[in-house]
DNA sequence: CGTCTATTTGAATGTACTCAAAAGCGGTGG
DNA sequence: CCACCGCTTTTGAGTACATTCAAATAGACG
């Protein structure tokens, strides 16, 4: 098994010997997802962090009115959960699904408990990990207040230049919040 | 010095020793703000991590437009910064005001990066408070994405019934991301 | 080829904004 | 003590951004 992505991605952040990468693997599970499946259901309880090694999932909500609002795309080299069930181990209100084949690792929260006691280093990497997600989010959030669903899409496809390529137009409305009728005719504006 | 009320907080996750709290608290720099006074001004760098002890401070950015969009308030037992600044050391984008007579402790990022290696502990701590600080964000952007301004305004009224005396209105309509004239509006509506 | 879903198009509507101005409120100095 | 100043809140008219509903077109996949 491969988990030389996800090793270099944490040795960004610590370092690790051999026996200590040896014990942290053995803690992952390998998991393969074909375009449609669901890594997460809303209702169920999300007991896993998840790497994505190759691939894409999309996270998702449905709200009163049955329509979908993405929260996150995850690409390979990031995370993928939904960390308040995870965390407080209640029924997920997000579901996470593949929107291409995806290979991922999964570790579980009790084996990340575990992890860090073992190696409480990892409590430094995640905590890198969080600071480095409510930044990026942070961001995400002052550009929902003050932009324009027009700016916010254009910097969206320069900020993640893959977009137009893996995600389907339906889903980019989603994740910026307009109505996929509307992000068509701001392109056709933006082409013209 | 009055520690108590971080030390109390800090317990609610970590258990400390007298004498990891005493280092910890050899740390902290105490001060005191009067309504109005800056924190953090733009353009400047985020030095220190502040935990509000007493009072409040409002966190915020200027747009193109010279408009003024609140970030986050933060009142007794939360803490206070610009995280990128702090994290890269680049300048600040955001002001952070005290809205009341506030009292803070803060600690230097160079003091944090010191407390991580003698007290490990801590980054077990802040790995927690970050993962708590992005799960909140997380249900502030599904609002900012999914909800009208009205259920925005009578939810964060709900979640935070002392904004009414605390908040001026014209704040709380910054921190909502509509103008005050429009809150003013709403308020109206609802009332009526 | 047919079916299902995504995308485009257009008209009517609603939500929130801009601009402008009046009213309220709190502090300060004469 | 009250008159004035600056700032917040309210009010109203006109406008812009984005939605809903409806339907046509285009693409993807078995």
């Amino acid at each position: 098994m491969s988990f030389d992505l996800l090793l270099a991605n944490i040795a960004r952040h610590i370092s690790l010997d051999a026996e200590e990468a040896a014990f942290f693997t053995s803690l992952l599970k390998a998991r393969d997802l074909k375009t449609g499946e669901f890594l997460l259901r809303e209702g169920s309880i999300c007991k896993y962090e998840s790497f994505v090694v190759r691939g894409c999932v999309k996270t998702y909500y449905l709200d009163e009115n049955g329509f979908e609002h993405i929260i996150d795309f995850s690409i390979e080299e990031w995370w993928a959960d939904d960390l308040y069930s995870l965390l407080t181990q209640t029924a997920s209100r997000s579901n996470i699904k593949a929107i291409e084949d995806t290979a991922i690792l999964q570790i579980s929260k009790s084996d990340l408990e575990l992890l860090y006691q073992r190696v409480p280093k990892f409590e430094r990497f995640f905590r890198i990990l969080f600071q480095n997600a409510y930044i990026a989010q942070r961001e995400q959030i002052n550009q929902a207040l003050s932009a324009t669903a027009e700016e916010r899409y254009v910097l969206f496809m320069k900020q993640k230049p893959y977009a137009e390529r893996r995600f389907s137009q339906k889903d980019i409305a989603s994740y910026l919040g307009v109505t996929p009728q509307f992000l068509s005719a701001l392109k056709k504006r933006l082409a013209g």
